[in-house]
RNA sequence: GCGCGGAUGCCCGAGCGGCCUAAGGGAGCGGCCUGCAAAGCCGUGAUUCGCGGGUUCAAAUCCCGCUCCGCGCUCCA
């Protein structure tokens, strides 16, 4: 079984399953009120592979991401454009599947959206309010932090340590009892979207809908809850904080990634303010993202930058033109080699290993083939491919569409090397460079390929 | 202030007590192949892992101190 870094305990631990052979995980989806950003980008891709590697491993998985349909950040910007806040939330919603599809993410079991869970969260913190965990006061329903014993269990933190904090805590609610407690329910404002409640007119705090939505759709007691590392405070901390209140057991794993980084002035420069996953799949190769992200472990920081970029781009050419030389060889998969796999990708998600692995296999692959082994090549290929499919990364085989005039040049340039007309040859080549291309004399004759 | 995590070759980035005289990718250089290239292959590159102590037969890996950096304690993937 894999194990994984789990932050409630602070340690590396061996993800144990409610019902075996079974896994529930719940990841943190978007608030719909723009485009994606590389941010978004890293979070669906780690968690779109750590899917992929558990499903592959023989486990039924059932995976659940929210789009928080309804937020202040989505009726301020309805405000600030004259817009409907629904039409915000629907056109941002499509774009994000697209932009995900794009990036061969694969689409979640459910989707559960907070406007289709009011009537529950409502439920919940009435429950909440009939235990004494939560009170009304006259902008909204507050959770009464105090009544939860273990608050701060995610940050290794207890409460004073928490209200001694730095930060800024917010204005809103200075009728609450503690700066700790948050929003379970705002009272809304006259010309904002409403929902009923006993205790008057209002939408849902946003801690809320993955409490309700995750212990709908997967349970009490599920097995993962992930997101990145800046949820883990406050959201994930107040999450759970309401499921203890009501008496429910929550997530039994909790996982975070780490950060993308893209302050440093390379970013910024090179990359012409490339924060979106919408630019950024326009610039690059949209796999590109997905080994960079692959090749690093994903609780560390990664800087996105235009170099880091065209190296996975580089990279990835190399990948392209093995998946093309091994296409014919198609045989069965080397059996040790899957299992280091495993054993390297259970290490909690060790991918960097894994992608290491994948690209020995691809050398082996192209050295077998060069010294004439093609058993051997076969085998080593089915290897390499099926790890890359495994982590979601799509080789492309097929040899690219030629324009007829390249195709054209290509069979003059052929004509001419038969001639021995080296001259001619080489200017013919220069020619495609022009055009954009290039060409590989293989051992089956001339491959154009696009620069 | 409290809490979490970093610092590894030209760049990215693994490793987390012996298999490390430190993976993999990118870039470079030398060679093979090629009419020349490209692709591919082979070789080459940190005696060293932020700094200073310590533990150990053995440390990049553990402990202590220090210096920088990122993040959380407020909305955020």
């Amino acid at each position: 079984m894999i194990s994984l870094y789990d932050t409630a305990r602070g340690q590396v631990a061996p993800l144990k399953l409610r019902d075996p052979g079974r896994v529930s995980m719940y990841v943190c989806g978007p608030t719909v009120y723009g485009p994606p950003h590389i941010g978004h980008g890293r979070q669906t891709l780690v968690y779109d592979i750590l899917r992929r590697f558990l499903t592959w491993s023989g486990l039924e998985v059932t995976f659940v991401s929210n789009v928080t349909d309804i937020d202040d950040k989505i009726i301020n910007r309805a405000a600030d454009e004259d817009r409907e806040w629904t039409e915000i939330a629907t056109k941002c919603e499509a774009i994000w599947w697209k932009s995900m599809d794009s990036y061969n993410v694969l689409r979640p079991d459910h989707t559960p959206h907070a406007t289709e869970y009011v009537e529950e969260m409502v439920d919940l913190i009435g429950a909440l309010i009939a235990g004494g965990s939560a009170y009304v006061t006259t902008d909204g329903v507050y959770l009464r932090v105090s009544t939860v014993p273990d608050y701060g269990l995610l940050t290794n933190q207890n409460l004073d340590d928490l209200l001694e904090g730095g930060g800024e805590r917010s204005l809103v609610g200075t009728e609450k009892e503690s700066p700790a407690d948050f929003v379970l329910w705002k009272f809304s404002k006259p010309g904002e979207p409403a929902w009923p409640s006993p205790w008057g007119e209002g939408r849902p705090g946003w801690h809320t809908e993955c409490v309700v939505m995750s212990l709908d759709l997967l349970g009490e007691g599920f097995d993962l809850h992930t997101g990145g590392l800046d949820l883990v405070f406050p959201h994930h901390e107040n999450e759970r904080a309401q499921a203890v209140a009501n008496g429910q057991r929550f997530a039994r794993h909790w996982m975070h990634h780490g950060f993308v980084e893209l302050e440093g002035e390379k970013m910024s420069k090179s990359l012409g303010n490339v924060k979106n996953l919408l630019d950024l799949a326009q610039l690059y190769d949209p796999r590109a993202y997905r080994l960079l992200i692959l090749q690093s472990h994903y609780r560390s920081p990664i800087e996105v930058t235009d170099t880091s970029l065209n190296n996975a781009v580089a990279a990835l050419g190399r990948l392209d033109s093995f998946a093309r030389r091994a296409a014919a060889l198609a045989t069965e998969s080397d059996p040790t080699t899957l299992s280091e796999f495993r054993s390297v990708m259970e290490n909690d998600l060790d991918t960097a290993g894994a992608v290491d692995l994948m690209f020995r296999k691809v050398r082996e692959t192209n050295s077998l083939l060069d010294s004439k082994d093609i058993e051997a090549a076969g085998i080593a290929a089915a290897t390499a491919l099926e790890i890359a499919t495994v982590l979601g990364l799509e080789l492309n085989a097929e040899g690219e569409v030629v324009p007829e005039e390249v195709a054209a040049l290509v069979v003059r340039r052929t004509a001419a090397r038969a001639a021995k007309d080296w001259a001619e040859a080489d200017e013919i080549r220069d020619e495609l460079t022009t055009a954009g291309w290039t060409v590989e004399d293989g051992a089956q004759g001339p491959v154009p390929r696009r620069l």
